[in-house]
RNA sequence: CGCGGGGUAGAGCAGUCCGGUAGCUCGUCGGGCUCAUAACCCGGAGGUCAAGGGUUCAAAUCCCUUCCCCGCAACCA
C-alpha cells in the first residue's frame, strides 16, 4: 500500500497516583482507534503515551507506604501498562517523566529558554505551611489555613524560576483565531480566548525549591522543574528532541493531534503552544479536547469513590466490547453517561443482535443451503445493487467521520451496513428461494452478497475492535491477508467463490441484563471506597481510627434555635444563621453550607444541633462561631439538619 | 451583569451554523418470519422542540427577554 505519510498521535500521560480508571481508557482507546485506523489508511503512524511522574502528591503517596517515589511509580506503570495489553492499546513508545532521556531533555530545554530570557528568576508569594512543607496560593488557601491539614500558614516567598507567558499573548491570540482547527472543539477555542488570552496572562512558576521529586534544574540544584514544563515536553523528549539522534522528532512533528481531557485543554492550548514558540519549533496541528464519562452526573473521580475500574469491565465482557462501546455510546468531544445498562444495551443489541447474529444466520445458511461453499454470485439485482452500493460507498463515510474523530458516527455507518443485510435478508427469504431450483440459482447471489458484506463490516470495524475481524475471517475462512484490507474494499467481490465456511462460537453472547444488572452493580467496580481525603488530624490518631471517650468530650455539642436566617450573598450554598443558646448566652452567627437544602424561612425557629466550641472561622467574610451538624450522602445529594426530639430547652448539651 | 455548555417522545441523543413534512437508538404495544444468539423484519402509540415575545408566507432553527440544569471559578464551618 502507498505511504500516504506520517501520523503522529499522542494521549496525556497520566498521573499515576493511582490505578486509571475508565475514563482514562476512553481518551487511550480513542488514540488507539485512530492511530489503527491510520495505519489502516497507509500512514506511517507513531502513537505516544506515557506518565508524568513527578510531583508532591506521588512523593507523599510514597512516603505514606514507606517506599522511594520511583518504586511506587513503577509499580502503579506496570499496572497501566498491563491495562494497555488487556485493551489492546497499541503505543509505539511509552514515556514516563522519570526517564532519563525526559530527564534530560527538559533541563536542555528549561537552560536554552533561560539562556534566551524567557525563563527567568523571580520569587513566588506564598503561604507556607510549615508542618505539609507546602506552599500555596491565596486563593487555595481555606480560611486563611492549609487546605489540607487546617493548620496556619505562614507567608513566605520562595525563589523560583518563571516563563515568560505575557510576551507571546498577542501573538497567541492571533495564531489561534487563525487557525480554527487547532483547538477542538470549537467551543473550547473561546473558552480559552474569553476565559484566559483575553484577560491577560501572567507568568507561569515554572520551578519550585520545596519538592524534590522532580527534575532538577541543571545548573541550579536546589530548584525543582514544575509540573507544566515537565509534562507538556514529553511530547518532544520522546523523540530525541534535542539529542544526537533526533531523527525521530524530524519525521514526527509538529504532532497531527494531542487528545487531551477538557480539564486540560488549557496547558495544551496555552503553555504548551507558547513553550513551542519559545523555542522556535511548529504547532501541533491540533488538540482535541474530549469529553467526560460521567456516572450518575457526577464526574468520575477517585474522592468521590465512584470510579469504574476497566479491568474488571475487560474481563467480563471482553476488551472489543469494552473499546466499542466507548467509542460508540458518545459523540467524541462531548460529556457521555456510562452506566452498566447503557453499556450492556449496546452489547446486546448493536453486539450480539445485529452484527453477531448476522454473521451466525449468513454461515448457517452458507453450510445448510451449500453445504458450506460460498457460492459463486450471478447477476445483480436492484435488491443487490443497493446493498453493494452502500457497501462500497461505506468505507468513504467511516474515513471522513474518523478524520474528524466522530468514532461514534463512522460506528453507526458501519452499522447502517449490518442493518440492512439483515433487511436484505428478510426481504429475499432464503428459507423460500430454498424450495425452488430457480430460487436456489438467486440464492447463491443473495448468500454471496451477504457474506461479502460481512468481510467489508469486519475489515472495517477492525480499528475500534482489534480482536474481533480475526474471528469473524475465521468463519468466513478469509485466510488471504489481501482480503483484510481496506484496499480490498475498493471494489465489490473481491470475496472468491467456493471457499468453505464454519460456524463457530458466537461473537458475542446475549447478557440477561436484568440478572447481569443485580449481579455486577454492588460489586468493587463501584465499591464506595472510603474517603481518601485526609482530615484534620489533632495529633497522632491510632491505627484503628477508634477515638477515646475523652477525645469525644472535647466536642461540645449543644441545642441551639435559628432565631433569624439569610442567603449570604454571591454564594450559593451558605445561609447566615443566628442563633440563641441559653438565654443568658450571647447570640451567636454560624455560616453553614445548606442553602441548596434549606430555605432561610424554613430554618427560622428550628431547634439544631450545633459544635459550639469550634475554632471561629471567616467564611466570605463572616463569621462563624460553630457548625450545624447535618447528615449528607456521599455524593451531597441529600441533606438533612441533625435534630433532637421536641421538648429539650435551648442551649442543652449533648452527651 | 464572571466564563462556557445544555433544556427536542418514558430514557439517551441528532437536527440549530444555512428557516420549509420533527428524526435516530433503546424501551413500549401490535403484527410478520423461522436462516439465526428469545434473534431478525414490518407497523403503531408516544412531542405545547423549557417559557414568553418578535422577524417571516413559514421558526426546534434567526432576534430579544425570562426560567431551569451541568461544568469551570468561588464556596461547601
Amino acid at each position: 500500500m502507498e505511504n500516504k505519510g506520517k501520523f503522529y498521535i499522542t494521549t496525556p500521560i497520566y498521573y499515576p497516583s493511582d490505578n486509571l480508571h475508565i475514563g482514562h481508557a476512553y481518551c487511550s482507546v480513542a488514540a488507539d482507534t485512530m492511530a489503527r485506523f491510520k495505519k489502516q489508511e497507509g500512514y506511517d503512524t507513531f502513537f505516544l503515551t506515557g506518565t508524568d511522574e513527578h510531583g508532591q502528591k506521588i512523593e507523599r503517596k510514597a512516603l505514606a507506604k514507606g517506599v522511594t517515589p520511583q518504586a511506587y511509580v513503577d509499580e502503579i506503570v506496570s499496572g497501566i501498562k498491563e491495562l494497555w495489553k488487556l485493551m489492546n492499546v497499541d503505543y509505539d513508545d511509552f514515556i514516563r517523566t522519570s526517564d532519563e532521556r525526559h530527564v534530560k531533555g527538559v533541563q536542555r530545554i528549561f537552560r536554552k529558554l533561560y539562556e534566551q530570557g524567557d525563563i527567568y528568576k523571580g520569587s513566588y508569594e506564598g503561604w507556607y505551611c510549615t508542618p505539609c512543607e507546602s506552599f500555596f496560593t491565596e486563593l487555595q488557601l481555606k480560611d486563611g489555613c492549609c487546605p489540607d491539614c487546617g493548620r496556619p500558614v505562614e507567608k513566605t516567598c520562595e525563589e523560583a524560576y518563571f516563563i515568560k507567558l505575557g510576551k507571546y499573548q498577542a501573538w497567541l491570540i492571533d495564531y489561534i483565531e487563525n487557525h480554527p482547527d487547532f483547538i477542538q472543539p470549537a467551543s473550547r477555542k473561546n473558552e480559552m480566548l474569553n476565559n484566559f488570552l483575553r484577560p491577560g496572562l501572567t507568568d507561569l512558576c515554572v520551578s519550585r525549591t520545596s519538592i524534590k521529586w522532580g527534575v532538577p534544574v541543571d545548573f541550579d540544584e536546589k530548584h525543582t522543574v514544575y509540573v507544566w514544563l515537565d509534562a507538556l515536553t514529553n511530547y518532544i523528549t520522546a523523540l530525541g528532541f534535542g539529542t544526537e539522534d533526533d531523527s525521530l522528532y524530524q519525521k514526527l512533528w509538529p504532532a497531527d493531534v494531542h487528545l487531551v481531557g477538557k480539564e486540560i485543554v488549557r496547558f495544551h492550548t496555552i503553555i504548551w503552544p507558547i513553550i513551542l514558540h519559545a523555542l522556535g519549533l511548529p504547532m501541533p496541528k491540533q488538540v482535541f479536547g474530549h469529553g467526560w464519562l460521567v456516572l450518575d452526573g457526577m464526574k468520575m473521580s477517585k474522592s468521590l469513590g465512584n470510579v469504574v475500574d476497566p479491568v474488571v469491565l475487560c474481563k467480563r465482557y471482553s476488551s472489543d466490547a469494552i473499546r466499542y462501546f466507548l467509542m460508540r455510546e458518545m459523540p467524541f468531544g462531548s460529556d457521555g453517561q456510562f452506566s452498566y445498562e447503557a453499556l450492556l444495551t449496546r452489547l446486546n443489541a448493536d453486539l450480539a443482535n445485529d452484527l453477531g447474529n448476522l454473521l451466525s444466520r449468513t454461515v448457517a445458511m452458507v453450510e445448510k443451503y451449500f453445504g458450506g461453499a460460498v457460492p459463486a454470485h450471478g447477476e445483480w439485482s436492484d435488491a443487490d445493487q443497493t446493498l453493494i452500493a452502500l457497501a462500497e460507498a461505506t468505507p468513504q463515510k467511516v474515513r471522513e467521520h474518523m478524520d474528524e474523530l466522530q468514532f461514534s458516527i463512522a460506528l453507526q455507518d458501519i452499522w447502517q451496513l449490518i442493518g440492512e443485510c439483515n433487511r436484505y435478508i428478510d426481504q429475499n427469504t432464503p428459507w423460500v428461494l430454498c424450495k425452488t431450483e430457480e430460487g436456489m440459482e438467486r440464492l447463491k447471489t443473495v448468500m454471496y452478497v451477504l457474506c461479502e458484506c460481512i468481510r467489508y463490516v469486519a475489515v472495517l470495524i477492525a480499528p475500534t475492535m482489534p480482536q474481533t475481524p480475526a474471528r469473524i475471517f475465521e468463519q468466513l475462512t478469509v485466510l488471504e491477508d489481501a482480503l483484510k484490507s481496506i484496499a480490498s474494499l475498493a471494489h465489490f467481490g473481491a470475496l472468491p467463490a467456493g471457499t468453505l465456511v464454519q460456524k463457530g462460537e458466537a461473537l458475542f453472547p446475549r447478557i440477561d441484563i436484568k440478572k447481569e444488572l443485580a449481579d455486577i452493580v454492588p460489586t468493587p467496580a463501584i465499591e464506595k471506597k472510603p474517603e481518601p481525603k485526609p482530615e484534620p488530624k489533632p495529633e497522632a490518631e491510632p491505627e484503628d481510627g477508634l477515638i477515646s471517650i475523652d477525645d469525644f468530650a472535647k466536642v461540645k455539642l449543644r441545642v441551639a434555635r435559628v432565631l433569624a436566617a439569610e442567603k449570604v450573598e454571591k454564594s450559593d450554598k451558605l445561609l447566615k444563621l443566628t442563633l440563641r443558646l441559653c438565654a443568658d448566652e450571647p447570640e451567636r452567627t454560624v455560616v453553614s453550607g445548606i442553602a441548596k437544602f434549606y430555605a432561610p424561612e424554613q430554618m427560622v425557629d428550628k431547634q439544631v444541633v450545633l459544635v459550639s466550641n469550634l475554632k471561629p472561622a471567616k467564611l466570605r467574610g463572616i463569621q462563624s462561631e460553630g457548625m450545624i451538624l447535618c447528615a449528607s450522602d456521599a455524593q451531597d445529594k441529600e441533606l438533612k439538619l441533625v435534630a433532637v426530639e421536641t421538648g429539650m430547652e435551648d442551649g442543652a448539651y449533648i452527651r
